[in-house]
DNA sequence: CAAAATGATACTAATCTGGTATCATTATAA
DNA sequence: TTATAATGATACCAGATTAGTATCATTTTG
């Protein structure tokens, strides 16, 4: 069971980079040259979190991605959601005709409970409180 | 993202209806006919289960399965690590070889603390709080 | 000995995860 | 004004995991 998988991690490194970047705009290339992850892959998920508002882009040469958001604006609660989809740890496998008692069903009620800490904590950590903290392997050069 | 598969699932509520059988040893064929699980996959399940030990087992006619602990002693945290493996919510996808600050990589250790919330709350749920709140199916007759 | 049960095991289908490849479009700088 | 450096859109692919099936062997008992 994860709680973040790889694309996940890859997008919280990259924001980090490009927080702490002193260009505002930072092209995919930077990014390819400093952290270690797959080239194609990493515009992939920059394209996402374009879409999904965290970064902008600039087309053209010159262009690149930037923050669309302060650092403590961009939640880990949405970059998991944003990759892995709802953060509802608990949907029944059964259909309501199937299983009519699910309001009242007490398995889900407590792993409902479960899901409310850990979202809520989650919302707790932002894209500000990891700067300092995750890796992003900068080369010496950069 | 899931915390609870199906095969999970399945094997919460087979132990359920076990629990509140009449007969101290249910066979498959009895589950099959009250619960809405397919036969040979709940039949896998079963051996998972009486491998671990939490069932126990009984060849030939009029055979079949019966509880091998007392409900309360039967924890959700047990189900979910025997079917989804270990909880762990947090394995770094860097190698220490790239990644050498993981010991005090603040995103681990933020998450670390999440997931002993988690399953210390999954410590909690025993079958026995379950027994009246998961639906198992029982068909008229049976 | 037949029938009813589990044990063991191998196979399959569908979905998810992680990643690649390609071509189109846009913007800038020389 | 054109080459170039960038992103946008999309389609594809491979491996892992999840969910489920099928089959034959073994055991127990009536």
């Amino acid at each position: 069971m994860k709680l973040i998988t790889r694309d996940t991690d890859y997008a919280i490194r990259a924001l980090c980079f490009i927080a702490k970047c002193e260009k505002e705009i930072v092209p995919v290339s930077e990014l390819n040259r400093n952290l270690r992850i797959p080239g194609p892959f990493l515009r992939k998920i920059l394209q996402i979190l374009n879409k999904k508002r965290l970064l902008r882009s600039y087309k053209g040469k010159g262009g690149g991605f930037m923050l669309a958001l302060a650092p403590n604006k961009i939640f880990l609660a949405d970059l998991i959601e944003i990759f892995q989809g709802s953060l509802k740890l608990n949907e029944c496998i059964f259909k309501k005709r199937i299983c009519p008692d699910r309001k009242t069903c007490k398995l889900k009620k407590r792993i409902d409970n479960i899901q409310k800490q850990v979202i809520s904590e989650l919302k707790d950590i932002t894209l500000a409180s990891l700067l300092d903290e995750v890796r992003t392997y900068r080369a010496k050069g950069a």
